[in-house]
DNA sequence: ATGTCTTTGTGAACGCGTGCACAAAGATGG
DNA sequence: CCATCTTTGTGCACGCGTTCACAAAGACAT
């Protein structure tokens, strides 16, 4: 999350826990599936087993929004789509701005489930001088030097981050200063903000090395029960560079 | 574990929360950053401070792993490089494949983060046969039909959807039914996956509208007023804002 | 050795999230 | 209207994760 302070100013005017607003999309995405298929209604039951969640932790969650069910019948799936919608803020439109078009970063401005549901890309950011007016996703890129421009007269305050690691801070710090309040990061660092700045991050890496965590658990438990070794590790192993990670990635400088 | 006492707190592979081994990772980035620069020891502040977390929460965390600090001093840094990487089993390289080759596959197999540190990415699949043979990141894509053979001829374990998502659970379940037990899912989607497979998700959509919905807040948050309304609302827009005990009417739409 | 100073490691308290289990609410049928 | 059946909404207990605060451990100077 947000480094630093996060303290929350006002969470409190309308109490809903942070665990629950991050499945509410997970729920909306079933419950516009269902209506798309002419469902009427769903009960808690049907319509967990599709977000893969438990029911009575989807029930609860509805109970901070409301009582939006009908006991003995189930949840009316349009008018759920309705109030979820509202309650995430997708009755309106978010621009949004992408910055950093490269493979990562085009991938995102082609990508469809992005505009589909609230979301507008308003424009396409890099700093290289070539990508300049360079079509990508049917718009063009535009140069880092206008960044503050676009994101005020387009009234932005969202913003994708997918450049390298080593300018993320720094596009970071300028999309906070032209007036953007909400970041989703994909670069592999650290953002620091001002209070009142939200801070997402999607971190490939991270994802696959608790894969390997877990995919290391399993396969030392099925084998050996011990073969305790390791234990007398290297006492300081100064270049213990050893094994398949002695490269340096290229991406990412400090 | 210094100090030569009775080895005992179950610190191995079988006692780190979930929470923890989530924050690895974030170390290990911040500890070879450090190396590259060569500095020898970091104290769990500096270190805290470098990962974005708190330093209590740190430490806590490290003694999970076992006492591999020295009080007064701090940590050695290429000795925690080390630790952590062998926790997280990056000390060996892990096959991965990428299954579904669009945009956003593409860009994954071109990203360098991924097969920097423990990863490598063994093999591109795709359903389309106008696919196979082409070349991405320098390795020609193979055809959905041999996904089985790749898997186990490279003795692959963990797998990255990037399908559109009404593939995904099929690509899944093929997956998993050739080896497969750790799975990042890139498609919006519900997997189901039977016991023993580990699923992780990176959800564009679903960071953007959790986004969107703090946004929303702090715009309702200085316009004290109720400016809730203002946008097309469908018919059933019954705006009743109260606490979940409040008396809510539920009018339902027919 | 002794004392001081720095920093770790951790006991304990607290808060959040989850899941159980059940009473209340409404539908449905006689 | 009354009985029964279904499903919601939620009180409660429990476990995990976070944070505080401090004693213990070691470095370092004298």
């Amino acid at each position: 999350m947000a480094t630093g302070r996060t303290h929350r100013p006002a969470t409190r005017s309308r109490g809903i826990p942070e665990a629950t607003v991050a499945r509410l999309p997970l729920y909306l995405r079933a419950l516009t599936a269902l209506s798309e298929r002419s469902v009427p209604t769903v009960s808690s039951e049907e319509l967990a087993a599709a977000a893969g969640v438990n029911s009575a932790k989807l029930r609860k969650d509805f109970s901070y929004l409301g009582s939006y069910g009908t006991r003995g019948v189930g949840y009316d799936v349009e008018y759920l789509v309705y109030q979820i919608s509202r309650e995430l803020g997708l009755t309106q439109d978010w621009p949004v701005v992408i910055v950093g078009i490269g493979n990562l970063g085009a991938a995102l401005a082609n990508y469809g489930g992005f505009a589909s549901r609230g979301f507008r890309v308003a424009a396409l950011i890099d700093a290289d001088p070539a990508m300049a007016g360079k079509p990508v996703a049917g718009m063009p890129v535009q140069h880092t030097d206008d960044l503050e421009r676009i994101i005020s007269d387009n009234g932005v305050s969202i913003g994708v981050i997918a450049t390298p690691a080593g300018a993320a801070q720094q596009v970071c710090d300028r999309l906070v200063a032209a007036g953007v309040t909400s970041i989703l990061n994909f670069a592999p660092t650290v953002l620091t903000v001002p209070d009142g700045v939200d801070v997402r991050k999607v971190d490939l890496s991270i994802e696959l090395q608790i894969l390997a965590f877990h995919e290391q658990r399993k396969a030392g438990e099925e084998s050996a029960a011990d073969a305790v070794e390791g234990t007398a590790a290297p006492a300081v192993a100064k270049d213990h560079r050893k094994g398949p990670d002695g490269d340096v990635p290229a991406v990412m400088p400090a």
